[in-house]
DNA sequence: AAGTGATCATAG
DNA sequence: CTATGATCACTT
């Protein structure tokens, strides 16, 4: 795919092209499924279950530079008691993705905009590092019933920001007391930095 | 311009 | 609502 354009492979899967992105942000993840025939649907599974692969779209600009965070899962906030690194849903996610650059400035057409080469990665011990301190921190956090004071700057690869329908969209927590309360759902990114090195060294 | 918080579509 | 796919758009 690396070169060809959006609508040349919207035209393979009989898919129509949006004139924007606004009312389809994941048209361009979902288009790549398609031409690859993942299976995963809307489950909380690795697109490719098989083959142990995650597949993940990723905006850049004309530097091959990643234009947006990278949304990885859903974060739960509640019966998370004895949840450990290893079987959480970050972790399995993240152990192997295939990321598929596309162009995403949006001063290019949705359909002109070019795939990029894929890169397939694992965590390296430095990154794998990175992602399980954050987590665990995130997670310690919520823990302890402090979901609604978590903002975007803690974690330095990982963060974790709403992930709803809107600001108004509730889901249990865990409120400071202990017990349950509610709060907007919220999801783990990866930030710029973190998905611009993993492009980088592919490079290198 | 970057970064955070908000939002959109769809399936089950 | 939850989970998939993410990008939008406002604030700093």
């Amino acid at each position: 795919m690396a070169g060809i354009c959006l609508a040349d492979i919207a035209r393979d899967n009989q898919i129509e092209v949006p004139v924007d992105l606004r009312r389809d942000k994941g048209w361009v993840g979902q288009l790549i499924e398609s031409e690859l025939g993942a299976l995963a649907g809307s489950k909380p599974e690795q697109d490719f279950l098989h083959l142990g692969v995650e597949l993940k779209t990723i905006p850049i600009d004309h530097n091959g530079k990643p234009l947006e965070t990278t949304y990885v899962t859903v974060a739960p906030l509640t019966n998370i008691q004895g949840m450990t690194w290893e079987n959480s849903l970050v972790y399995h996610k993240l152990q192997r993705v295939l990321w598929v650059p596309v162009e995403g400035e949006r001063s290019i057409p949705v359909g002109q905009r070019r795939i990029g080469t894929p890169i397939l990665w694992q965590p390296n011990r430095d990154q794998a590092r990175q992602l399980q301190q954050d987590w665990e921190e995130i997670m310690e956090l919520i823990a302890l019933g402090k979901v609604d004071k978590i903002s975007a700057r803690h974690g330095e690869v990982l963060q974790l920001r709403p992930k709803a329908a809107n600001s108004k969209a509730l889901t249990e927590s865990i409120a400071e007391d202990g017990s349950i309360q509610l709060s907007n759902p919220r999801g783990f990114y990866l930030k710029i930095n973190f998905t611009q090195q993993i492009l980088a060294n592919a490079f290198s």
